[in-house]
DNA sequence: TTTTTTTATCGTAATATTGCAATATTAAAC
DNA sequence: GTTTAATATTGCAATATTACGATAAAAAAA
């Protein structure tokens, strides 16, 4: 075994634990920081900013794209990636609905 | 290699990181859902509702406590589990700050 | 066209994760 | 004390992830 059972879940589960496990390595947190802080679509110095060898830092690119967390393309010799909006906002969503629903409970033991 | 390198990251990033990948797996999506759902701590059936075997879904459990995101113990011969608010409430600030980020940021290219 | 710059891909080693059968532990129930 | 029921731990095989050097690709710059 070592594969994960995906089958055996809802479409959903497997949708919030697929871009959850996008965010799960420092490094690709990071890497969501930095686009943010750039606020620009080329900024073709992602590679500097993050402390692993460039293809490593590719690498996380691309499974941050796979996961639908960023978007876009390289343009020319310059890299065009930014946040999807959509995919952090399912997420934060997904956190609002529990705490909602914790607030709401009647036991609260542990 | 093959391990991830903590140290070369924020302490902020390593702890956002942490908490996603505990939830980057759809079981513990599930047993999330069901401590939410059965909205007490008392529930010994966890292993009943998860489609994978008693001692994969033991792992699991431990995987979220350890990473935070549960808390509790075993209650003589019954679980008592239940969703650490803290820890949600992280994630939930943690994306509510990127997409408030997001709505107020001029570019949007991509 | 050659060089330079930037990013991606390949190949591979080290480590981590996933999953389960077998077994241990623990405390309630008898 | 023995049994029963519920959860944890151990051990292990299969697979995935992480990281990077080497190399490829692609387009701008010279």
């Amino acid at each position: 075994m070592g594969a994960t059972k995906t089958d055996h879940f809802t479409e959903k589960q497997n949708s919030i634990a697929l871009l959850a496990k996008a965010l799960g390595h420092p490094a690709r947190v990071a890497i969501v920081a930095y686009l943010l802080k750039v606020d620009d679509c080329i900024c073709g110095d992602i590679v500097n900013e993050i402390p692993l060898a460039q293809p490593t830092v590719s690498q996380h690119l691309k499974e941050l794209k796979t996961a639908g967390l960023i978007k876009g393309n390289i343009e020319g010799n310059a890299i065009c990636y930014c946040i999807n909006e959509k995919a952090i906002l399912k997420l934060e969503n997904y956190f609002a609905s529990i705490t909602a629903k914790l607030r709401s409970r009647k036991n609260n033991c542990c």
